[in-house]
Order: C-alpha cells, then structure tokens, then sequence
DNA sequence: TTTCACTATGCAAGCGCTTACATTCATCAA
DNA sequence: TTGATGAATGTAAGCGCTTGCATAGTGAAA
C-alpha cells in the first residue's frame, strides 16, 4: 500500500488495534485518548519509528508551521546572527525556518517570496520595507502574515520589528559633530531599493544640515565589501578637500575603509576619524576598534518571531510596529578635535 | 468548498475549460500540453494568482523538495557563509533550505533532525561525522539522504564533503615548526563531540611530535567566543614556560587571543605569534592581519548542495568523498624565529 | 476507406492525515 | 429500571494534487 519502509497512520493503528482517528487524536490534542489507549498507541508508534507524514498533515489542516525569512545574505554577520535568534525563538515554539535570500535585489526577493510561500510557509519575515508596487500588492492579494524587520515605518499597515535608521543615522552623526568634526564624507551601501541605506543617509544628512558650519564634502555609494568600501574611502580622499570624518553606513564598508586608510598610511583616528554601523563582531575587532552603531540584532530576531507566531495564531491587541533602541558605542575611531 | 481566496487546481481548471490533469502537466512537463491549451491555462493561472499548495502536492508526491542543514549556529561566519553558497545552489535548483541549529550539542541536533524530518525534508546537510550511535541509527534506520560538511572521514558511509581537518591542523603546525618555533601552546574548540575541534587537535600534536625538539605546553580548550578564548590565553601565558607561538582551531579563538595579548601589552608577532584557522572575515580584519588556514567554505557549500541533489535523484555513480584542500595564508600573526 | 500510431486530454484513484459526526458504553440520577 | 449524560472511540469525508489508464481526435500508411 505505502512504499517500503514508512509506517503510516494505518500501520500504527493496526499495531495498535484501534482507529487512525485515535493515533491523530493521541499525537494532536493526547489528552482527548484514555491512558491506557494513549500507552498502546505510544508504544506501537515507537516500535514503528512512526513519523507523521508531512505532506498529509500539511493537506489536512492547511498549515505547514513553517516560516520563511528572506535576507538580503547570511555572508553578512549582521543579518546571520539576527536569523540565529529568530531561528532559535520559533524553534522553540515548534516552528521551522524556510530561507531564502534576495541578495539585495528586489526581483530576487519577490522570487524567493513565491518560492517560501509555494513552499507552505505560513508566514515571512522580510528585511526592511521598500520594495515594488509588484510585490507589494502580491503580499496583501494573498493575505501574507508577515513581519518587516531591521526597519520601523510609520506608514504601511505591516508589522514590523525594527528601530529607526533615520534617526540613528542622525544620531551617529551628531555625536561625530559634538567632536567638533566639521568637515564630513559618507560611505552608504547601494541605496536603491534599500530603504535601511537610504534612511540612514538621510537621517545623516539632516544633522549635517542642523549644523551650519558642518559640510558634506562627498558621498559614495558601494556595495557591502571591504573592496568596494576601500576604493570609496580613497575616492573621497582624493579629492582636494578632503573630510576629517568618513561616516559609514555599515560596519563592513567603516573596516573597508580603515583597511584601505591603513594602505594609504593615514592613521585613525589621528588622520581621519571613520564609523561604523550596526556593531557585528568585525566591530570589536579592528585596531582601533570601531565606533559604531550598535543594532540590537539578537532582540530584534527574536521579537519578530515572536511577533510573527502571534500573528499566525491570531492573537487579538498586537501592537504592530516594535521600536527598538540603538546606541552609540564609543570605540576607538573618532577622534576629538 | 475551499476557503475563502485561495485558488486552488480546480478554479484554475474551472477557468481554463479543461480538467485538473492537464492543469498539473501544464505546470509540471508543459511539454505534454499543447500550446493553445497551454496559453489559455497560463492566464487562467495568473488571473488567479494560482500557487500550488504545498501540503498537497507533497502528499501526491511524496516529496517536499526541502532540505534541511544542520549547523551548530550563524552567528559564526564560518558556518554562515557556508550555508549562503549551499541554499543559493539549491535555490538555483528549485529546492529550498530549512534551517535548524545544533548549538553544539548532540541532543539538540538529534531534535532538530527530527524536526526537519518532520517538516517533509527530503535531505539534511549537517556538519561534522562524529554524532551519538542513537543519532546515527536513526539516519540509518530511515535511510535518510545526508551530506557531511566540513569534514571528510574515512570511514563510515555517508557522502562527505569536507577537508582533512586533522592534516589541515598538522599543516599549519608544521608551518609554525618552520617558522623556528619550538615552544608551542594550544586553544581550541570543546572537542566533546566535535570531530573536526578533535582532528585539528591531533594534527598539530602529531606536527609537534615529529619535531622533536618542539613542545606543547599548554592546551586550552573553550567556546567560541573572544571572551573565553581570551581568557584561555591568559591562562596559557600565565605559566612560567611562556609559549612563542599559541596555535588556534579557529578564528574567532585567534582573534580572542589577539585581543587578550592586546590587553596584556603583548605585540603580535613579536612578542607572540598567533595563528588562527578558517580564515572568515574577521582574518583579514585585525592588526595584524592573522595567518591562518583557509577552508573553502563557499565552494564546500556548493559543492555539498551538489551532491545532496545528485543523491536525491538518485544519480548514478556519485562520488561520496568530496575533499577539498585547505592552504594556509600568510598574513602578520606569525614570526620567524 | 480503413487501420494504425500517436498525441492531447479527461477520469478517477489514491497520497496520509484531520475532524465532524456517529456510535458505543459506562455512570448516575430519578 | 430507565433515560440522560458524557467520555472514548470509530467512521468516513474531505484536504489539493499527481498520474496510470482510458478515451477521443488526428494524420498517415495501407
């Protein structure tokens, strides 16, 4: 009847002498089976090595209890560790993890979306909130539970679990104008169709504006390499006027350029001061240690899951829009002047 | 009869005047569909938005086109990175990655085994061979498909992808010896169930052995992190026979140990040489950059997804050893005596 | 024209599980 | 004793899809 050597629902309930209802109703809701059934059945199914059969469940109860979370990468420690608590949360809560990633490219995320939802997951996380009219209107046609995270909108009606990178942005800045840098440059990721890099620059920019004497004598956009981020640092050292400060959008293009300011022999923070964003480990680890952003990425994986799973069971008075808190952490890469 | 607005074959099939047998071939071998019919089936499917449901399909087939992978966790570049290479290769192929963590630990892999199972998996990635008998006789029992990363054991009979982490450990022992070093110490992983912490191990005691006017003099072991390994470091140095050269089975280890020799106004190389193992990001980040061993994680992770599909469709003459060569990079963390 | 071979399509039987409803049986109040 | 009650279990109807087999339709060979 079934292929060789997987036990069904049926072989169970022969072993065990009663119906395929009560094997069901044993591993689903046990307290629904008397005991002495429920032992029966209990050990007919271990004899069997039973496993339920996942394509069946899934049919019957249309759920898979499987989420999709889908990164711009995992080469990025800063999206990897995030996955990890978000991974750990719904483990814990019986849930498994689907991933796929967009490498930063929306055309790829709406892939990967259709590909995690064909797949059954009930729900997605899906990292910041811009993306096409296109994907956009495929979520809300589906009903899609879903959470944004590593962003916090104030518009749009999706959950999301984040903090603001305008506002960090604007923060980071600040402080590097408290330490009297005037003259500034700014490393950004690729900002086109990443509202994370795009708020961030802004947020930059506003707090560059607020100060009258402040200027932003260049910005360059790359993608998140050392290399890219290092021929962006020497770009904007080679201009005549050259910045004080290079802020970074990320802690990945922040260490791209001290690598590269270090090629160049210029000395941070004695030569130029640089920071970071996001706070991974590579942070903690440069000589001086970077001066960065620090994202709360474990709280904030595991708050989407927990945002998510209520979702999925529908629990009534959730609050849509999780704010987290960054903070600046003052490392070794500004100087005061 | 289905709920609400999910579309499912047979409004497709409603829509398109044809029966739910042709609407499956259209999608699953078009070519047995004649072309007119196949237009009017295309946009009937699109009308609708149409997306196959998952639990169905997997039922009819008996097969989920999942795989899962097994990783003790992200938060290490190391596995991270390794796994981005292995679910953009089976992404290509239109299989998708679930994902469980170990955390180290035996008895959470064995669970998350199971999960993944659970969850229709079809295949499992998981790293390393050493794993308790019940884990093993449970992959046998079921006959599971499985690939082994990041190492590549003789014996046993699952398909491995991997390095020689014991000749690797003894290559850059080795390497130490010829730099003039002789008096030598060790931080590594908790080898307690981690084959590949153990082998490293071996292989630098072998290296050491056959030097013999070469000492160990210390060995420390810890968890990954720059806490522990820096304070491992600090134990090592803190007997009077100091070390010239402390050996690590890992980045992170070495990086700790950097950070700690830091602290204790110790120079690297000069004062004591550093080598680290695996050569992710945070290698090429510090001051100096570290001498380690590169392990070829994105081809590793390629290259399992390959054999974990080739498995999967049975194909004929599969290698089931796939070992990669690791080499060591030369960068600031070792001194010549 | 008849026959054959072949292609395109439909029919319907599952795949393994869940669950509404039906049945049985023991218990207990009247 | 009887009937009502409720717990434990069984029956069977799907869930949405795939696929072996049957059927219809087409063109070419005889």
């Amino acid at each position: 009847m079934h292929d060789s050597n997987r036990p069904s629902l049926e072989d169970v309930a022969a072993l065990a002498g009663v119906s395929t209802a009560s094997i069901s109703r044993c591993i689903n809701s046990p307290h629904k089976v008397a005991e002495p059934t429920r032992q029966r059945i209990q050990n007919a199914i271990e004899t069997l090595g039973y496993v339920p059969h996942f394509g069946g469940r899934a049919l019957a109860r249309n759920r898979t209890n499987t989420i999709g979370a889908i990164i711009p990468t995992m080469d990025n420690a800063m999206f990897a560790s995030g996955l990890q608590a978000f991974q750990e949360t719904l483990s814990a809560a019986g849930v498994t993890l689907l991933v796929g990633s967009s490498n930063y490219d929306p055309d790829q995320e709406f892939k990967s979306i259709r590909s995690l939802l064909s797949q059954g997951a009930d729900g997605l996380l899906l990292i910041g909130a811009a993306r096409p009219e296109k994907t956009q209107a495929f979520l809300t046609q589906h009903a899609i539970p879903h959470v944004l995270a590593w962003c916090c909108p104030k518009t749009g009606q999706s959950p999301s679990v984040g903090f603001d990178n305008q506002k960090s942005g604007h923060d980071i800045t600040a402080h590097v104008l408290a330490h009297g840098h005037r003259k500034l440059a700014v490393i950004c990721g690729l900002r086109e169709g990443n509202d994370r890099a795009t708020a961030r620059v802004i947020g930059i920019k506003q707090a560059i504006a607020a100060q009258s004497d402040a200027q932003l004598l260049g910005l360059e956009e790359c993608k998140y390499s050392f290399e890219e981020a290092g021929a962006a640092f020497a770009q904007l050292l080679s201009s005549s006027e050259k910045p004080s400060a290079v802020i970074c959008g990320s802690d990945v293009l922040a260490v791209g350029a001290m690598l590269q300011a270090h090629k160049l022999g210029l000395r941070v923070p004695d030569d130029i001061s640089i920071t970071g964003f996001d706070d991974i480990s590579l942070a903690r680890v440069t000589t001086p240690s970077l001066t960065t952003v620090r994202v709360p990425q474990h709280s904030m994986g595991r708050k989407a899951a927990e945002v998510l799973l209520a979702l999925l069971n529908q629990e009534p008075g959730e609050i849509l829009r999780h704010e987290l808190v960054t903070s600046i952490i003052d490392r070794g890469t500004l100087a005061r002047i």
